[in-house]
DNA sequence: TTGTATGCGTTATCAC
DNA sequence: GTGATAACGCATACAA
């Protein structure tokens, strides 16, 4: 800026002023000083240095967990990412994406959470982060403009989700309403220890991973109130979001004779079981009924009766409400959006064979 | 850090030296570093000054043509990503996604295609970068490591690709050897100007999509080679890559009944073209064949006859150099990998029917 | 092994 | 409308 400013005959102020066309320069002024630059290959302020002292970087962050490429390969988290990325191509700033490890590595004070925090993005869209992540102190302290999606809610931090408890209950209500008794349940991780198979109690109870245990919890107590006890479900945990762990976790709950439904906590899951249905020749809905969540794209075309929710909308929501507290420029007053489901009835759910 | 600093009792280098690891510190003293620097609640060093001082965010980018959601609703950008992000996700770097507009925005020197070089991320990775693109300019001057695909070739920088003329005459091949005379040619793009329909030869040589521009020279060249004059093929472009867009320019090809074949430049355009021939009623591949171009994960399950390439394994292959390169810290010697392609013949494709 | 001084490229605050 | 000057948070060469 400094060579642009000697070359043009102004000061390296000038040029600065040029750039974010303050008033300070005149418009005749403003034009010479970016021909200059222009001609001298300049191609405007950088961002190290920018950031620095405006402290804006121009990109907004998105916590992938675990791994980033579970964000293309889940559908539930591409179509989240499709809401933020509609937003976002309208402003200008960048869209940075990160890994979120749900383990703490030992040793990694300054690990891959913390750039985030320490001024890697301006802004950050978090979703399904476990109960006790260290980030949220970090965001909390540093006052980050954060809003979180479908996680715990966090003090002070903008929010967006759906009414995980009632939508559950409205998945078993229907699975029960349709007659079944004998009722398999299939989730996907009660705590990210890669730990799967049939679900303790004590395991159940001690889940950090919010949104599944609220699914999990609202299936037990609607199944209570019918009259179906913790120990009548057969509640088994995939480990994962993967649809490989999804069948894995399914093939044992198929292979029980006396199931005549399940439940999963997600579309993936779900679906999973009803690849490995076909797989081990269990004719769905006629042998077994099998309910999703989430209504992904996929859910439609293999008639998989769900629950729906706008995973689009939500991502758009939060990528809104960020960009509008980073225009601000200010802390808003914390938002809560909750959106809508409702069950969406097709052909993988039907009364039980007898 | 001179909090930290002032806490622990020690100079503000020493706090830097216990984070970078430096044996300038001793192992007690980081330790007690850490310690005092943890309780309170510093999260380590900042980003944006840091890279100031030494040149590195922590950060590469991939730029996305026009629209950041391109890159999530097209399965070709998705595989792509999915092969960065695998590789990435190993390393301790970010992934920036921003959008590259085709054409320049009046009076936007400072625009969004600077980003990039004006210090966002530390490396960049490109895919079909039309011919005349200003960041390439940057990219040279300012020696950001960057590998493009599916691009032109960039002297000095890293190159993945296809051979894009072998495999279009391997499709055209495929299409006149069953028989085929009378052929429509369905292209994405040849401008960046958003015009659509039919392709003057005029057109057709002023193209600044090198990718599509290869593939219809091929189909022309070949056609040519077993007698079909330019003329006498039939090529509309779509004017985007979307499936919309693909099922609008379909249409009137569908319409000519003289046509037995429609050769695609991808696969996209070959899936929007069955969609479209099941809504006009055309029978495939009875009355009509149609070949494209990618096998992206949904032409398997639609049975569309078209060409293999690896999009992940050149997404791999990409982040790997630049990550490579990025560690060296230094320019590598520009790489070039060209990936094979084959043909995939499957149901989309038949002899014409008289 | 530790501390001191300097500069990375900007932006903002001044006094002119 | 302009030109000095300080400060942003850090990493390194150098002196102690």
């Amino acid at each position: 800026m400094k060579d642009v400013a000697k070359a043009a005959g102004v000061s390296q102020p000038a040029v600065s002023y040029a750039y974010s066309g303050s008033s300070k320069v005149s418009a005749s002024q403003r034009e010479h000083i970016l021909a200059v630059a222009a001609s001298l290959g300049y191609p405007g302020p950088n961002v190290r240095g920018r950031s620095l002292r405006s402290g804006r970087v121009g990109a907004i962050g998105l916590a992938v967990m675990d791994q980033l490429s579970y964000a293309f390969d889940d559908p539930w988290a591409l179509s989240l990412l499709k809401g933020i990325a509609q937003v976002n191509e309208l402003s200008n700033v960048a869209l940075t994406l990160f890994p979120l490890r749900s383990k703490k590595l030992e040793g990694e004070g300054a690990g891959d959470e913390n750039l985030a925090v320490r001024g890697l993005v301006d802004g950050l869209i978090i979703s399904t982060l476990p109960d006790d992540h260290p980030i949220v102190q970090y965001i909390a302290r540093r006052a980050i403009p954060a809003v979180v999606i479908d996680s715990p809610r966090l003090e002070g931090v903008h929010y967006v989700g759906i009414d995980d408890r009632q939508a559950s209950i409205d998945q078993m209500e229907h699975i029960i309403g349709l007659g079944h008794r004998r009722i398999g349940v299939l989730v996907e991780r009660l705590l990210p220890d890669g730990k799967k198979g049939p679900v303790s109690k004590a395991r159940f109870k001690a889940s950090t991973e919010m949104i599944v245990r609220e699914r999990l919890a609202a299936y037990v107590d609607t199944a209570q109130r019918h009259g179906i006890g913790y120990d009548e479900l057969v509640i088994v945990e995939a480990g994962g979001f993967t649809n490989t762990l999804g069948r894995e976790a399914a093939a044992p709950l198929l292979r029980n004779a006396g199931i005549t439904a399940i439940v999963a906590s997600s579309d993936v899951m779900a679906l999973a079981t009803l690849t490995q249905a076909a797989a081990q020749g269990v004719q769905v809905p006629e042998q077994l009924s099998v309910i999703g969540f989430d209504d992904i794209p996929e859910a439609g075309l293999r008639d998989l009766t769900t629950i729906r929710q706008s995973l689009i909308g939500k991502g758009e929501w939060a990528a809104r409400i960020l960009l509008e507290e980073l225009e601000a420029g200010e802390p808003l007053t914390p938002r809560v959006k909750i959106f809508d489901t409702s069950l969406v009835a097709r052909g993988s759910t039907a009364r039980p064979a007898s």
